[in-house]
DNA sequence: AACAATACTGTATGATATACAGTATAATAA
DNA sequence: TTATTATACTGTATATCATACAGTATTGTT
């Protein structure tokens, strides 16, 4: 048996583990336009979901390695980005998703409370 | 590069991820009451929410290592049922959590849409 | 008598968010 | 000029946990 420490701290492991998968449909829902990892980064602290570099990158790189998105470097202000998109794959899979993801959350909801 | 197979074996994995940590949320949420296992397994089949005994068994066995939850052996009609239910540290928990979960979730409502 | 439903236990595995460690340039402040 | 911060990545390690797998035993039901 654990010891029960600090609430805060339980509540914020569960928390992030809560956040855990959604995080794949904010950021494939961020790419259905072209971005690149630091863009993406700013834009959804801007939207309040923190998310950071540890975990961003590495999904990114994930994504493409599972089909989901095109990447390719581009050099804008002599800084080489590299940018990522859903392709048509990826945006199949998402609108699948998001479907999905809406029935989920209408039976959450009513089970929550 | 993963050879992207059927679109419904992507989507259902993913699915699965992102109801991953929403789990401990439904389920703590039905442990305000006691219940048992397969009684917890049943209720939630009948709301719709898919389960197994598979991820429930161990998931309650978590939570009551994480010292959530407080279990005891019951023998109603001659069985043996081994009952759960939140503990007062278990309840504090998941007050915060529902309260962070409703925040969380109109965050990535905006996002998602 | 056979089978399905009920009701658990214990341990293994695989996916993946996050952590850790590092590289390099551009912009800004001291 | 120099230091620091912001920008923008890469590669690999670790920890958590849903799910899988394997097993036990009793109570209906056909």
């Amino acid at each position: 048996m654990i010891e029960p420490e600090k609430l805060s701290e339980h509540v914020e492991r569960l928390n992030a583990e809560l956040r855990r998968g959604l995080i794949v449909l904010v950021v494939m829902s961020q790419l259905e336009e072209k971005q690149y990892g630091y863009s993406l980064l700013k834009q959804l602290e801007e939207k309040s979901f923190s998310i950071t570099q540890d975990t961003l990158y590495p999904m990114m790189r994930r994504l493409e390695n599972q089909g989901y998105l095109q990447s390719d470097w581009q050099l804008d202000d002599n800084r080489p980005r590299r940018y990522y998109q859903l392709n048509e794959f990826g945006q199949a899979v998402l609108d699948a998703l998001r479907k999905d993801w809406k029935t989920q959350l209408r039976i959450i909801e009513e089970i929550v409370r």
